[in-house]
RNA sequence: GCGGGUGUGGUUCAAUGGUAGAACCUCAGCUUCCCAAGCUGAUGACGCGGGUUCGAUUCCCGCCACCCGCUCCA
């Protein structure tokens, strides 16, 4: 390595990265021109090839390089893989079967003060009546209380409870140790007038409710030119679905036995509350999920055996170890249906974040679209011993990764600052099989028969991979470039080449130039990029 | 969703109630045999919409986007 070449440990803070994903194109703000939309951005020239990549070497190692002959390390046995494409839109009963509709459609109400959350249905709003002597009513409405509970159900009791200081201190303005009885306000939280009296649980001030909003993080659209009832689609918020009604498909047709998993790469669309972190949390995203379906009792053994792969898979493409995390969940974070759960967890500039999620989710899904379908689900082994083991619905494992986010793990991990001859340099230290541009060809200088020879070079590789030609300024300038750009080689042709027939090839990451012999090229790009 | 901050060429930053400057990048040319060299020239910006004003990039209001802290994340 030269001497005037030093390491220099950063955190690449996330203002530095935008700033470079956008000024060398790897991702742009949507629709910037328009003033952008919250929440999504685009992929540049850059940035559509490394996510491709990212892609690619995702289905390669997971499907396409898999050998379903022998049984991979780790693995209790051999297992068989494969893929999938499913329609974006689905019969929106998918969502109903998959809990998606009914569980996430509530009218959410917030307190600004107390930073609480509630259902709307489940807050209830009254005032305090006080009935005079003479028998005629005087409700109190300037204090309007709300608490928690079922809508008319609540007894008055309960809900003085909660505020039993407060009510106390206004029924002695009556006189009284407590109101004589409670006046239900049904419409207060959608009033806007009345809204503004509200005294939220535990809350000091009235006022502090804002009015109640939608929550439903599924995109709604129509099939079809018309707009009515029947018409209603969902954009998916998760390919998984599409894997799971494909299920007997897949089972009848590709000759699969279990254990095997499906896996699909797709975007889906979630209308997130609160899009933060770049593309870290998108309204439209891309998916790398599988299902892995096994039999019930070796479901805990394929769980371990797929957290660990995917786990290493991030550091395969050159996530350094000590970025990454592993953190199993505890039984109080995991759904009711589940029996183990892990997310692969990477440490972000703004903290550490998911990247993916291994769940055990036994076969709470297949029996879901069983039920909900009317359609037997159930797997046939025909070497079974006994007719109760001849039928049942596999388990399942989950390993569902975030294309978007493992992008934005890996250009963070690769961005790096060092110092070459006193000046800095900016530097994406991208895997090989990840870098957008595997090389970059130069003429040393625009003269004497160089860019000829250099062309011819870009032209034989540009068959094989993705390279680029540059002939433009100083030498020094584009090494550069190409350094932001994240490409792993520059070969460049010199006054020796057309005697020698060989040219220099300097790596990105020591800085360091050998001579290949331009025959030999293609060879030493293959062995560098290949898995 | 709440609170705070920021919006000026591709990027990073100035200045200004009256013609918006720079550095780097990019492009063209000259030069150049290995790490952002030099010279000449060129392109290119006030997030959007209202208001105040003779005149607004500047002041006011609204919106949008991004960043930070909470919150949320099936």
């Amino acid at each position: 390595m030269p001497a005037r070449y030093a390491e220099r440990i950063i955190m690449v803070s996330m203002d530095k990265l935008v700033s470079l994903c956008k000024r060398r194109g790897f991702v742009f703000p949507s629709s910037e021109i328009y003033g952008g939309l919250n929440g999504c951005w685009d992929y540049g020239p850059l940035g559509v090839e490394l996510k491709r990549n990212v892609k690619q070497a995702w289905w390669d190692d997971m499907l396409r390089h898999h050998d379903d002959t022998l049984a991979s390390a780790g693995a209790p046995s051999a297992f068989s893989m494969v893929g999938l494409d499913s329609a974006l839109l689905m019969n929106p009963t998918v969502w109903e079967a998959s809990g998606h509709v009914g569980g996430f459609s509530d009218p959410m109400v917030d307190c600004r003060e107390t930073r609480a959350r509630y259902r709307g249905d489940q807050l209830v709003v009254f005032a305090l009546v006080f009935v005079a002597d003479d028998g005629n009513s005087e409700e109190v409405d300037e204090i309007l209380f709300a608490a928690p509970g079922e809508a008319g159900k609540t007894a008055d009791a309960e809900l003085i409870g909660v505020h039993r200081k407060r009510i106390g201190t206004i029924a002695k303005r009556f006189g009284k140790s407590a109101p004589d009885h409670l006046a239900l306000h049904d419409d207060a939280l959608t009033d806007p007038e009345l809204r503004s009296k509200i005294l939220a649980p535990n809350a000091k001030e009235p006022g502090s409710l804002t009015a109640p909003r939608a929550f439903n993080l599924m995109f709604k659209t129509h099939v079809g030119a018309m707009e009515d009832h029947s018409s209603v689609a969902y954009l998916r918020p998760e390919t998984a679905q599409g894997i799971f009604v494909n299920f007997k498909n897949v089972l009848d047709t590709a000759r699969v036995k279990l254990p095997f998993g499906i896996g699909q790469i797709g975007k889906a669309f979630r209308n997130e509350i609160n899009p933060r972190n770049f593309t870290f949390r998108s309204r439209e995203f891309e998916q790398m999920e599988i299902e892995f379906f096994c039999r019930p009792e070796e479901a805990a053994q394929w769980y371990t055996f797929w957290r660990d792969r995917r786990f290493q898979w991030y550091q395969d493409l050159g996530i350094r170890a000590e970025n990454l995390h592993l953190r199993e969940h505890d039984k109080s974070e995991l759904a009711h249906y589940a029996a183990g759960c892990a997310d692969v967890e990477y440490d972000f500039p703004f903290g550490q974040s998911e990247l993916e999620g291994i769940a055990n989710r036994a076969d709470f899904d297949l029996s879901q679209h069983m039920q909900t379908s009317g359609k037997d689900l159930r797997y046939f082994d025909d070497q079974a011993t006994s007719d109760e083991l001849r039928r049942f619905l596999p388990h399942v494992i989950e390993p569902s990764a975030g294309a978007d986010r493992g992008t934005l793990a890996f250009l963070c991990d690769a961005y790096h600052e060092d110092e070459v001859g006193g000046e800095t340099r900016t530097v994406m230290r991208l895997h090989p099989r990840l870098a957008p541009i595997k090389a970059a060809v130069f003429p040393l200088v625009k003269k004497e028969g160089m860019p000829e020879k250099a062309q011819e070079i870009y032209r034989s590789l540009r068959k094989h991979f993705n390279v680029a030609y540059d002939e433009k300024g100083a030498i020094g300038r584009r090494y550069r470039r190409q350094d932001e750009a994240g490409t792993p080689y520059c070969i460049t042709v010199d006054g020796d080449t057309l005697a020698q027939g060989s040219v220099t090839v300097r790596d990105r990451d020591t800085l360091e130039q050998h001579r290949v012999g331009v025959d030999e090229l293609q060879n030493f790009l293959r062995d560098a990029i290949e898995p």
